[in-house]
DNA sequence: CCTGAAGACTTCAGAAGTAAAGTTCGAAGG
DNA sequence: CCTTCGAACTTTACTTCTGAAGTCTTCAGG
């Protein structure tokens, strides 16, 4: 038999006290503190990423089909973007964006027409099913979700949103969005 | 000439409580704390990777060779590790690793070699050079998390640590690591 | 009208990942 | 000793993304 082919995406870690040793050995100016809580969030995130992505495999969708489905659902009825909108705001290139709309509307879980006003644009529209499925999501996901933040009180729930969120304003701001702003694209 | 190729990887967002909104419309049960605090993560992640790989790009290397880097730095002189060890721990396919190692070799950050001692495995070890890219990488990173934090105060970021801590350990905790714990890898 | 430029999407080639099959070496039993 | 199994890495086929070139549509001038 060969070999059993460990499965990927779920990496092994240090504990996260003996990595920021690590690092306070190998780079002494280091602040450990800092180190901690960005090496928490970076941590955190990714393992996040994997739960909702075997959430996902059953419901027979992967992570990028479901970045599709979220932005068409954000941008409410009849939850219709074009490729181009939709590439800018998942952060991809619209060849990308090309790609997975053949694979999603081969899925049924979304159409793709020519827009008639201005036939240079194109519509990629949610389907019934794909709205449907994105519903199914949530409901996993939000169950995983609160699973997670189980132990904090509602006081540190409050905290941590108001503080992330301050940070992504932060980090928001400094990194403007290469080239427009999303007003321009409703 | 042709389209100006909007530069990816940079996602241009809805504001963040507009996004939460959107949510709570086309899915009422949705907690609005819980989902904030998710999507703040997520997105603060997102941002933080873009940042560390425009640092990257600008030293020379690619994200994932900064994993392998880090990887091989924090276990330590003499900075080796074998091919399995770090794809389980960077959470990839034994595959991928020997593609990053051809690349990162064909570099000069790391040199590949067999085992004397037992001649199926294989050795992969930090040069100099390597270590000393990973530390011009330390030194932009840790500027760029200090600035990221600085708004901050002592205790806010002491709370942070400890939340984000408590959170990963629920999450690795719930979430077992794909066959064979890491002690098993020294 | 016809032409040229610009915009929006698609197509094409190359990079990097996964899954599965293949190769090589070491160890254990007959 | 020889054979067979298992472990560790590599190779192959296929997927998905990026960057650059290509196609089609619209619009502004001549």
């Amino acid at each position: 038999m060969t070999a059993a082919e460990g499965s990927p995406a779920t990496p092994q870690e240090l504990d996260l006290d003996a990595q920021i040793a690590a690092y306070q050995r190998e780079f002494p100016e280091v602040d450990p503190q800092v180190e901690k809580v960005v090496t928490a969030l970076g941590r955190l995130n990714r393992r996040m990423n994997v739960a909702y992505g075997r959430q996902l495999v059953d419901l027979g969708i992967s992570n990028s089909e479901w970045e599709v489905l979220k932005a068409l659902v954000v941008v409410g009825r009849p939850y219709q973007l074009g490729p181009g909108d939709l590439a800018k705001r998942l952060g991809l290139t619209p060849a990308a964006m090309t790609h997975r709309i053949d694979r999603m509307v081969g899925e049924g879980l979304v159409t793709r027409e020519r827009d008639e006003s201005n036939r240079v644009r194109v519509i990629v529209e949610l389907t019934d099913e794909g709205r449907e499925k994105w519903l199914q999501t949530m409901r996993l996901a939000a169950a995983f979700e609160d699973d997670l933040l189980q132990d904090l009180t509602p006081e540190e729930r409050g905290s941590l949103g108001e503080i992330l969120t301050r940070l992504l304003r932060r980090v928001e701001s400094t990194q403007p969005d290469a080239g427009g702003r999303l007003e321009d694209l409703d």
